[in-house]
RNA sequence: GGGCGCGUAGCUCAGUUGGUUAGAGCGCUACGUUGACAUCGUAGAGGUCACAGGUUCGAAUCCUGUCGCGCCCA
């Protein structure tokens, strides 16, 4: 056995193995009839399915890391615990990455015509699917690799059109035609979600629309009224401006609109205004939603190109003008000298021709938010276009009341907020996409003007019979089936085993970006068609950036790759990394530039895992291990601190999990792992270890290792899995104790069948104390390393002279003593007071320097001293003591007495000192 | 414009309902071939908790304002 375990960590050599066992072993599958019939309780996650467009990112790597750790920790609490994996088909990001694969090959995908282009897009994912897949499996996520689905197969498909039609026969999905987000780069309308606002440096242009001679009247009452808009023009036309960051628009302008209640433009409206360079007249009209505050308080209208000029122009009965082309170039709507232009050319040319003529009033800088395509970051175009739609609001009442009553818990809990006010505020949802990658919208045209929305392919018209029918030519937006994930993957609509079984899940891990993209929508979804929400706890996680604070993106080029990292460090470096740094909603940093830094800590610390089980399993060697209970008398005192302390990791452990504080129980388990079982622990135990040692201490001390390395890997497993199941496998078992068949299923510590010694955590402590400052003494007068020196404790509590007593091999190893002598010393030496009011003497003859230890003895009283006079003045004070809880009062005099007998005592040894150097 | 969040050690960040001698990892300094581990050990340096007020017996923690930064939604 001992050669197997090499003096470095190579998760290489265990890696892969250890999961290929795991797997074979099924620990990763649970079958709906162990619900069903056994009766088990279930525990389910579905994967924030990762895009097929592209392997996987460090981003993922945290989602998926923090995922597997909820199910790994449950599993061993004995649930049925379920993690579904797949993958989504991003219809307009897959489309772009293949279609940008052809474009370096100099073709366009209407060189292929549909079909072949969407076989194109097939043979992407086949490369980029599995290659998802491995990636998990190479991090140690357990799926239920059996249940392994893709947004785009059969069976969630048929959930897709179920969802639409059902939707559809309520009236919650329709057709019309409004203004959509449309991106002109891919060609398709986007919904308000795919739109990213961005604060982006413009102009704010303010122009001159000159009124026909016929208005003049109006004008100069307007003005009359203070309405600063309205000016005369040099050739003594009246004019009124309107204010734009769009001035290519203006070509689409079908009117003006003021406030009604704005008095300064009463007279005007109802005018008709010339429209510069189109030659058309357009009116001026009223409308509530003008704010009379903003520019001139009059608005150009573009109905066709804007949200609000659009709901404007219905309400007024206005013309709606379309001028661009999808690609946003100028239409042939459009005075000719303007026509083909893109639209940033037609901004120029238009402030040209308009300046020429005196029109242009002025131009400030102005910062305002630009709406960018999410997959591209082109600006959309506002268009007017007819789409598919979904009615939000009747499917976000209950979603916001499960919010608001707290079924549904949000992580951080601020998002909580966030979340009701996107739902308060909902939208309805544009749906469709001019992509050819996606679910096919299930809708089909007949030539009679008949629109069939059906769950099965229809053949013939049911109006007039015909069987020319046409399939809408759109695709629906990827989320739309996102969104039917939770139950979609199980073989919704048909009432599978699967659904009885595992609908609702759990938890919904995933970042916040998407939190109104697919969780809130998923559990729209969850009360539409189960009447309870797919999941009741949302963790949102931070995002994981550079050292400039940079999202990690191909783009960028500050990407770490999972899989580098995997075999660079090992799985379990990268997922304690990231585990420990994941603190709750704070975004992660990770230097792209040095990864090895990066990752020091997890592989360090995964390495320290390794070598402290190598120590053991080769210090325990093959003899039988006792159970506990059987050398429960023979319990040294570090044996009864360290369990106490299992416990204690143990509770904390599953408190910090039960409240989705990772990054708590990865540091605590840290601090337990390395700091007290390796540092304290382990180095106590080593003398107990050897063949000379007493052979009843000895087996208490064997014992006592296996239950603290067993519990320890337990606690660890969830985190860092494969080192902790690769030593736990190997280590002996307890004579007659049963033990699980493998770590991943081993039963879940949480500490309540521990055993807490606060006694011998006292006393461990006091040791502690001890060793420390005997350690720093020797540091101080450069004690060499090797070299032992004696001693001398007096006064204090009795208990820690009888802890040293019994300890003093441990001692003498831990802080190379030679030798320790109860009483006080003479001669020469250093000294310290520890916390208990006990007094060491440490003689260091020939070594010490007098001046520095009075100066020592100096600092070091000055230092108790001021933090005694800070504890008197709180006890001095009245309120404090007579309103301040009694404990809190009580451990502030607790705090006195002990500054004070300490320096008290050093005082003395001070003076001494002094005394005897005159 | 509205909302949310953040400014704590050189760097990245913790700090749960106000009471700690304000912590961790990395980095830094010194010493160390103690037979598990140099991916290590021991000890150490390093912080007026952005700033200014306020509440309180007591504030890194609560409130207000200022400055700086980020995100979301109009």
């Amino acid at each position: 056995m001992s050669e197997e375990l090499a003096p470095r960590l190579d998760p290489q050599a265990i890696e892969p193995a250890r999961y290929a066992k795991w797997q074979e072993g099924g620990y990763f599958h649970v079958a709906a009839s162990r619900v069903l019939e056994d009766g088990a309780d279930p525990y389910v996650i579905v994967i924030p399915p990762p895009n097929v467009t592209a392997v996987l990112h460090m981003g993922h790597g945290l989602n998926d890391t923090i995922q597997d750790v909820l199910i790994r920790w449950r599993r061993m609490q004995g649930r049925a615990s379920l993690w579904v994996p797949g993958t989504d088909h991003a219809g307009i990001a897959t489309q772009n990455v293949v279609e940008r694969k052809l474009a370096a090959e100099g073709c366009h995908r209407d060189d292929l015509g549909r079909e072949r282009f969407v076989k194109a897009v097939w043979d992407h994912v086949e490369l980029t699917g599995p290659a998802i897949l491995d990636q998990l499996k190479a991090i140690g996520a357990s799926c239920d690799w059996d249940r392994t689905r893709f947004t785009l197969d059969d069976e969630l498909s048929r959930a897709v059109r179920e969802v639409f039609v059902h939707l559809y026969e309520k009236g919650l999905v329709y057709r019309g035609e409004y203004i959509i987000n449309w991106c002109p780069r891919c060609l398709t309308a986007l919904s308000n979600e795919e739109a990213e606002l961005e604060d982006t440096q413009g102009s704010l242009w303010h122009l001159r629309y000159p009124l026909p001679e016929a208005a003049s009247g109006a004008a100069r009452a307007a003005r009359d009224a203070r309405a600063e808009g309205v000016g005369q023009l040099d050739d003594g036309r009246w004019y009124l401006t309107v204010s734009t960051t769009r001035p290519e628009t203006m070509l689409g302008d079908t009117g003006v609109a003021v406030n009604p209640k704005d008095e300064r433009y009463t007279s005007l409206l109802g005018a008709e205004v010339e429209l510069p360079l189109t030659g058309r007249t357009i009116p001026i009209v009223a409308d509530a939603y003008v704010d009379p505050e903003f520019g001139s308080g009059m608005v150009k209208l573009t109905p066709a190109h804007d949200v609000n000029d659009f709901e404007i122009a219905q309400r007024t009965d206005l013309e709606v003008l379309n001028v661009m082309t999808p690609e946003a170039s100028m239409n042939e709507n459009v005075p000719e000298a303007f026509q083909g232009m893109d639209r940033l050319d037609a901004r120029k040319a238009v402030v040209a021709a308009l300046t020429e003529q005196g029109l242009v009033a002025g131009e400030d800088d102005y910062t305002h938010s630009v709406p960018h395509c999410y997959r591209c970051a082109t600006v959309v175009e506002p268009r007017l276009s007819l789409q598919w739609f979904v009615k939000m609001k009747p499917l976000a009442e209950p979603a916001l009341r499960a919010s608001q009553d707290g079924t549904i818990t949000f992580t951080p809990g601020h998002w909580q907020r966030v979340y009701e006010h996107w739902m308060e505020n909902i939208r309805d949802w544009c749906i469709s996409r001019q992509l050819w990658w996606g679910h096919r919208i299930p809708v089909w045209y007949c030539t009679c003007g008949e629109q069939i929305v059906s769950r099965e392919d229809p053949t013939e018209c049911p109006k007039c019979g015909s069987g020319e029918l046409e399939q809408d030519p759109d695709v629906l937006d990827t989320w739309f089936s996102s969104q039917l994930w939770p139950f979609s993957v199980f073989g919704w609509p048909e009432e599978t085993p699967d659904v009885k079984a595992f609908y609702p899940g759990h938890a919904m891990v995933t970042a916040p970006e998407i939190l109104f993209f697919w969780v809130a929508r998923m559990i729209m979804m969850g009360y539409e068609f189960f009447g309870e929400p797919p999941f009741t706890e949302v963790y949102l996680h931070g995002t994981v950036r550079d050292m400039k604070g940079r999202k990690m993106s191909k783009s960028l080029g500050n990407g770490i790759d999972p899989l580098e990292v995997v075999n660079a460090f090992g799985a379990d470096a990268m997922r304690y990394t990231l585990v420990s740094q994941a603190a709750m909603g704070t975004d992660i940093s990770l230097d792209h530039e040095d990864v090895e830094g990066a990752f020091a800590n997890g592989r360090n610390f995964a390495n320290k895992i390794w070598n402290a089980g190598r120590f053991v399993l080769l210090s325990l060697g093959d003899a039988p291990v006792r159970p506990l209970a059987e050398v429960e008398s023979d319990l040294a005192l570090e044996d009864r601190w360290i369990l106490s302390r299992v416990r204690s990791a143990a509770e904390n452990a599953t408190r910090g999990l039960e409240r989705y504080r990772l990054h708590d129980v990865a540091e605590s388990l840290y601090h337990f792992f390395w700091g007290e079982v390796c540092d304290w622990y382990l180095e106590l135990v080593k003398a107990r270890l050897t063949e000379n040692a007493d052979a009843a201490s000895r087996e208490a001390a064997r014992s006592t290792l296996v239950t603290v390395l067993d519990h320890s890997y337990r606690l660890l497993h969830p985190i860092v899995p494969f080192v902790t199941a690769e030593l736990w496998s190997r280590l002996p078992w307890p004579e007659g104790d049963e033990r699980p068949e493998d770590l991943i299923v081993a039963p879940w510590p949480d500490g309540s069948d521990g055993r807490r010694d606060e006694q011998a955590e006292q006393d461990f402590e006091a040791l502690k104390e001890l060793v420390v400052e005997v350690r720093r003494l020797r540091k101080e007068y450069g004690v060499p390393e090797a070299e032992r020196i004696q001693i001398h404790l007096t006064g204090g509590d009795s208990g820690l002279l009888g802890t040293v007593r019994s300890q003093s091999a441990a001692l003498e190893r831990l802080a190379r003593i030679g030798g320790i002598h109860e009483g006080e010393g003479s001669g020469i030496g250093a000294h310290a007071v520890l916390s208990g009011g006990t007094e060491l003497f440490v003689p260091l003859e020939g070594v010490i320097d007098l001046d520095r230890e009075r100066s020592r003895l100096r600092g070091e009283i000055e230092r108790l001293q001021g933090l005694s006079a800070g504890t008197s003045k709180k006890l001095d004070n009245e309120n404090f003591v007579s309103r301040a809880p009694d404990e809190v009062v009580q451990k502030e005099r607790d705090k006195l007495a002990q500054y004070d007998e300490q320096a008290s005592k050093l005082q003395e040894k001070l003076a001494e000192l002094e005394g005897g150097a005159s």
